[in-house]
DNA sequence: GCTGTATGTGCACTATATTGCACTTTTAAT
DNA sequence: ATTAAAAGTGCAATATAGTGCACATACAGC
């Protein structure tokens, strides 16, 4: 799972609640230049970003053994 | 999952694998001091870091529904 | 086509993560 | 109790993530 394959997930996600990267953005208090790029695979965002993202859109973070 | 937990699991997965942290650290070209930041769940370790991290001890990251 | 909305980009600035170093503390073995 | 290895801390420097802004492009509905 690349930082690619993370931007789609919550990209299609995002879509399926049908919430604009903007409103997203703002409920989260993240920049809209942020989720842009976290959505589209660029840049290395940081865990808590994501955290945020993800539980925004009612998913979850989960470590498994390979 | 919280940044503490996610510590944790590296943590617990480490000694499992017995290695030590300044082994890990040089493995994955990443720096000790961050890596004992992250397993003690202090900072906001970017996913890269973290990604390397939880290859390298075979282990894999996952997003599901919540 | 037009128009508005959503998404994307380049850039400069700010905020913060990463790191090495020197040192301390903890842990484990003998 | 000693010793050595492992783990942790504070600090300053460097690298890089986060952001807003102005503008560009894509997309949908009419």
């Amino acid at each position: 799972m690349n930082n690619k394959e993370i931007g789609q997930i919550i990209r299609e996600r995002r879509k399926y609640l049908k919430i604009t990267q903007k409103e997203l953005a703002e409920i989260i208090s993240v920049g809209l230049r942020s989720l842009i790029k976290i959505e589209n695979g660029e840049g290395n965002p940081t865990l808590d970003q994501l955290q945020k993202i993800i539980e925004a859109l009612g998913l979850k973070l989960e470590i498994k053994i390979k």
